[in-house]
DNA sequence: CTTTGCGGAATGAACGTTCACTCCGTGCTT
DNA sequence: AAGCACGGAGTGAACGTTCATTCCGCAAAG
């Protein structure tokens, strides 16, 4: 088994132009609303083709899905658990800030696959794997009363539900998010959690 | 002559046991996860009969999409506007844990078809005219101090962003939500929006 | 020349929708 | 009172289309 030296043609590139079509139209249609053909078309691949690189068309989407969950965990854990509560939260806010404006398609796909009856174990797995260095900090803000002593679980979904309404009020126009409008809602989620 | 028959035979029963199967198959599923010949078997009647009631598989989700709205908006929708902003948040989230208590199938449903393209202009308008006394109120709150001043709509955004991650949260069976569990959750929104 | 891997037509299943038909309650005729 | 003709709701097989997937010929790489 040599290392590749077919460096002209590179498959690994196919394969991501097949992964980044399939994120933008199962993102806009879903899956049941996206057809190979469509998505072949927009990989500018033949459809037998993606049948060279994923057995299915849900291996195609848990495939997506897991690139873009470790996408999406990568941008948002922490560097350093150490500071102040406060300073955490605001950190998570920004890199989730940061992560929308750069990534929307990820959001929007992640969002709109989230516990859909063709993903995989190895998919579900993935969602508890990120939520739980996220617990291990509330824990231990929990203990320094920094913030509510409310089970953590919920916290967690208290502020990433905040954060999803923020992102599809903006992208439905309903409200500008400027930087002011921003800080401002970072001080709404704070207030939900501290103590 | 029999009451069974009888009642098989009033049409407007009928529409309903079809808008009854049609929300069902469509909040778990999905609209193009759902197919005409399984919707008629969800509702015992043939393929062909849905379409004497609704023009197009198209219309039949609008028609759900309408119900259900509405039916949410007459549960949320505050009966006395002139009591504190606390009281009003209290109702409002007493009202909300009850309908996903009481109607589950139907908050999946508005939820998993928010904003599809599928959904026609009467579908969308609804939105609006379902946050319209929310946003009333909250300029009203906002005057007099109860709230914090940002765009009303991020708040009614990060409102309704918690309430969705509880939502969620618990369905998913993440964490339980006992009284006290709920109490806490309604202490957390309160705090994320007092001025 | 052999090997490899892509393109795109071919394939059968399943889709949304239609339509010729059955069935039954109702009201008119006798 | 009984029989008949009518109308419209309900049916489900059939239709053309589109789907996910397969397969084979060809073009380029080794």
């Amino acid at each position: 088994m040599r290392a590749s030296q077919t460096a002209t043609r590179d498959p690994e590139q196919k394969r991501e132009a097949i992964l980044d079509a399939a994120l933008e139209l199962f993102a806009d249609r879903g899956f049941h609303g996206t057809s190979i053909p469509d998505l072949a078309e927009r990989a500018k691949v033949a459809a037998g083709t993606i049948y060279r690189y994923f057995a299915s068309k849900e291996a195609l989407v848990n495939a997506v899905y897991q690139r873009e969950k470790m996408a999406l965990a990568k941008a948002l854990v922490p560097k350093d658990m150490s500071t102040s509560a406060r300073l955490m939260l605001h950190a998570f806010f920004v890199a989730a800030c940061r992560y929308a404006r750069e990534r929307p398609l990820s959001l929007a796909f992640l969002e709109h696959h989230h516990h859909k009856d063709y993903l995989d174990q190895a998919s579900r797995d993935l969602e508890q794997r990120m939520f739980a260095p996220a617990l291990i900090f509330l824990r231990q803000a929990q203990e320094q009363m920094a913030v509510k002593k409310c089970e953590p679980e919920m916290l967690i979904a208290l502020v990433w539900g905040m954060f999803n309404g923020l992102v599809r009020g903006h992208e439905e126009k309903r409200f500008a998010l400027d930087p002011k409008a921003l800080a401002e809602a970072e001080e709404c989620i704070w207030q939900a959690i501290r103590a």
